[in-house]
RNA sequence: GCCGAAGUGGCGGAACUGGUAGACGCGCCGGACUCAAAAUCCGGUGGCCCUCGGGUCGUGUGGGUUCGAGUCCCACCUUCGGCACCA
């Protein structure tokens, strides 16, 4: 008698043994070991606690990065496979202010709930390595790479225009404002000029076009590029007729500075307020303030003209110098000299303005109107021109880049506090790293109200100057929880170590990550930060690696109503109540088998029913095999063949292919098939096949299955391996076809050549009734699989 | 506008290297079991035609290459994503 298949007692029970027996726990190599060589870092984007629940694309996430440990574990992998919160940060922060309470309280009690939905899905997770953003043992090493940044320059201060969002009342960076908004409450940003803390990524922007060693999606690779922006060109010098000053500009088309009529610099640029006329500054002011969003929606150009005139280094043209704002202080110079002729934006200009226009290059692509150069190529006549300039010291060949640096300091409570100290005597002054960590301290009120909350505790605030011991401040800033992602992963390797972030030679054994499995909403910013910091400390010789992720997979989108999952919209749908009805195995298998791991999918979890049929009928087909099948099973057979044949689909989709659904209708091919004979000598065999192939997917149903066919402990299992002499066929159902059309099919033995492939086909009767009795024109044949036959 | 990804039954999707289109599952239809229902099991399920043997059309659209195209090439349409007053 079969006994039913009870989910949740199975999984409660299995549950508590791997946590008994500490099965998941990933030791690192002691010191004198010699090191593995096949281990595997797998990492999925870790969880912002800013909820009381996973959602339906974290269990997506989390199940896939479970099936591939579960997998190379068992492969024989060395597997680290860590866990860890997010904690820092607006979202999480405002979560708390939504529900009233301590930012803290309700984040530890969100990762309670999350850390109890985690283990109830059974996830194979090291959680000795568990680690969050906000706790002081974390946040120290935070500071701590904060002031080497600061010690190498890379961290820097600077007065800036920064985007500010006026909901949540901090600066946001570039890389999270999205189409003009936060992109965290969809409030538009508004343009603001501050003092903030950067890190200098633009130091790294031509390697960050590069990706030594690392396999990532083309799409990627291509949204960083496009978000660095690299463009070679020149910058070229013009004097101001009535100054005598230099000012420069940068173009990508040195080929057309013949055809420069007029100049125009941004409203921010420093030269209109030290000499251009009233008008002109009165005008870079009202632009100046706006944000380019909102500058760019704008049908018709706006400026002033300066008054002044730029002298064209080449042919000593005097050119109006204008002011206008559609010309950006932050790219390049901040000025252009304007080819209406040849660049769409400065031909609306000319147009608005009624300012000469000269084409310089002709149909051909050839340079005209431009002196000796004429009849050049344009490639070659920028060349020609910068060589002409750089001679004359009035240019050179240059590169510039759309990325900025990340400005990462918050105006807001719940972050690490920047160690730093502001003396009136001696500046910006860095803490002390024995007096690490800067502790976050109480406030009366964290609501965010545009300065900083950590201010308003003067306590806190008032320090002695590190330097000259005199009265100071300490920096009232957080920073952005961005920062603590960029490193939180190398963290993991050596999560209790108080004397350091990590030990280097641990984290030379872990990293690069193997696999990284996240959204790929965070191209150009976690991802993009996070190769800079290992870029930088790769420099300063903390870790033997430069990238980050060796491999990178994003998931699909989980849409309910046909929009992405959202706290803001609202839609956000956690698996507690489908576990509840049918277990975490039927919600782990149901999240796979719903389609291609890395395409966006509707939820609808109607469909669920079919994967609970499916474990049902496994349940049922194994118990039959156990009691029906011969003891001392067979391993040959059409049973055997079919499993040595999953056995090779199902590893080759998960590890080569990275695909998840495909596995498990493979499996219910075999079980299917199982069913129809669970008494045949290799039953029992195709039946552990099945079981021990479905357990990273159900890992608690599979345990008990296997216990049913008479093993244990199968999480330590060797995955099983193909018999390749299994999978050669001694017979195949050849097709043939006329003209390309199948016609007939039969069984054929392996064994026989093209010849005799041919003399049989021939022999069919329907293939006879279309060649009608003539002689085929050509004869195809493809060993092993079709003959085609062209009349 | 530039760059990238994708369009296959009623639905999710499979077909990996140019070789049987629609695996697996959902849904639906029919049958068995049952007093009945649920559950379970068995069978069927792309469109059209049919003398029930089969025929024919069919992978966004139009062309092309090939003995053979969902797959390769060209043009286009649609959807989604990135960038965009970045000189």
């Amino acid at each position: 008698m079969t006994p039913r298949y009870e989910p949740h007692e199975i999984e409660a029970r299995w549950q508590r043994v791997w946590e008994d027996e500490r099965a998941f726990y990933v030791p690192n190599p002691g010191p004198d070991e010699p090191p593995a060589a096949n281990h595997w870092y797998q990492l999925e984007m870790l969880p912002y606690p800013s909820g009381p629940s996973l959602h339906i694309g974290h269990v997506l996430n989390y199940t896939m990065g479970d099936v591939q440990t579960h997998v190379r574990r068992r492969s024989g992998w060395h597997v680290l496979r860590p866990m860890g919160w997010d904690a820092f940060g607006l979202p999480a922060e405002n979560a708390a202010i939504r529900e009233g309470g301590h930012p803290r309280e309700i984040i530890e009690r969100n990762i309670e709930r999350i850390r109890a939905q985690m283990k109830r899905l059974g996830w194979a997770i090291d959680w000795d390595r568990e680690v969050s953003a906000h706790q002081p043992t974390f946040y120290r090493w935070t500071q701590w790479l904060f002031l080497k940044f600061w010690r190498e320059g890379l961290a820097y201060r600077k007065e800036a225009p920064v985007n500010w969002c006026p909901k949540d009342q901090t600066v946001v960076a570039n890389e999270y404002v999205v189409d003009g908004r936060c992109e965290r409450c969809g409030t538009p940003v508004e343009l603001r000029q501050m003092t903030q803390w950067f890190f200098r990524t633009t130091a790294y922007a031509d390697e960050l076009l590069e990706y030594p060693g690392a396999d990532w999606p083309e799409r990627t690779k291509t949204i960083q590029r496009n978000w660095i922006g690299r463009s070679e060109g020149a910058e070229i010098l013009f004097r101001i007729e009535e100054t005598g000053d230099d000012v420069a500009v940068f173009t990508t088309r040195p080929d057309t500075l013949f055809g420069a009529t007029f100049f125009v610099v941004a409203p921010e640029h420093p030269f209109v307020e030290a000499h251009a006329s009233e008008d002109a500054k009165e005008y870079a002011r009202r632009a100046g303030a706006r944000p380019v969003e909102e500058r760019a929606a704008e049908t018709e150009k706006t400026g002033v003209f300066t008054g002044l005139h730029a002298v064209n280094p080449v042919n000593g043209e005097r050119l109006q110098v204008w002011v206008a704002d559609y010309v950006l202080m932050d790219y390049g110079t901040g000025a252009i000299m304007a080819v209406p002729a040849h660049d769409e934006r400065d031909a609306e200009f000319a147009a608005t303005f009624d300012l000469p226009v000269r084409a310089v290059i002709d149909e051909d692509g050839k340079l005209v109107a431009s002196a000796e150069f004429d009849g050049l190529p344009a490639a070659e006549g920028a060349r020609a021109i910068v060589a002409r300039l750089e001679a004359a010291g009035r240019g050179k060949a240059t590169v510039s880049y759309r990325l900025r640096d990340w400005s990462f300091s918050r105006q807001r409570y719940w972050g690490a506090p920047i160690p730093a100290i502001h003396c009136e005597r001696c500046g910006v002054v860095p803490v002390p790293e024995e007096d690490l960590p800067v502790l976050l301290p109480e406030v009366e009120d964290y609501a965010p109200k545009g300065k900083a909350p950590l201010a308003s505790n003067e306590e806190w605030m008032r320090v002695d100057c590190p330097r000259c011991g005199g009265q100071a401040l300490r920096d009232a800033d957080t920073m952005d929880t961005f920062v603590d992602s960029s490193w939180y992963f190398m963290r993991y390797v050596d999560p209790h170590n108080d004397e350091a972030p990590f030990d280097r030679s641990v984290v030379d054994y872990w990293m690069p990550v193997d696999q990284y499995i996240g959204g790929i909403d965070h191209s150009t910013g976690h991802l993009l930060y996070s190769r800079f910091f290992v870029k930088a400390m790769n420099d300063w010789g903390l870790v033997g690696f430069r990238e980050p992720f060796a491999r990178l997979f994003h998931q699909g989108w989980v849409t309910l109503g046909g929009s992405k999952m959202s706290k803001t919209r609202g839609n956000v749908e956690g698996p507690d109540e489908l576990v509840a009805q049918y277990g975490a195995d039927a919600v782990r298998l149901y999240i796979l088998f719903m389609g291609p791991a890395d395409q966006d999918m509707e939820w609808t979890p109607a469909g669920v029913e079919g994967i609970v049929r499916f474990l049902r009928r496994l349940w049922r087909v194994v118990h039959e095999v156990a009691e029906r099948a011969p003891a001392d099973g067979a391993q040959q057979g059409a049973l055997a063949r079919k499993a040595n044949e999953t056995i090779a689909k199902v590893t080759d989709d998960v590890l080569r292919r990275f695909q998840f659904h495909t596995p498990i209708s493979a499996v219910m091919e075999l079980v299917n098939e199982l069913g129809a004979a669970p008494d045949a000598p290799d039953a029992r065999f195709a039946a552990e096949t099945a079981v021990s192939l479905i357990q990273p997917y159900g890992p608690h149903v599979a345990e008990e299955l296997w216990g049913v066919l008479g093993h244990e402990r199968l999480w330590e299992q060797p995955w099983p391996e193909a018999d390749e002499s299994q999978l050669v066929r001694e017979t195949f159902e050849l097709v043939v076809q006329v003209n390309g059309k199948v016609r007939d099919r039969f069984e054929v033995d392996a064994g026989l050549s093209e010849e005799e492939l041919v003399a049989r086909a021939r022999e069919s009767e329907r293939v006879r009734a279309y060649i009608d009795g003539g002689e085929p024109r050509k004869t195809i044949v493809v060993p092993r699989k079709l003959v085609n036959f062209v009349v």
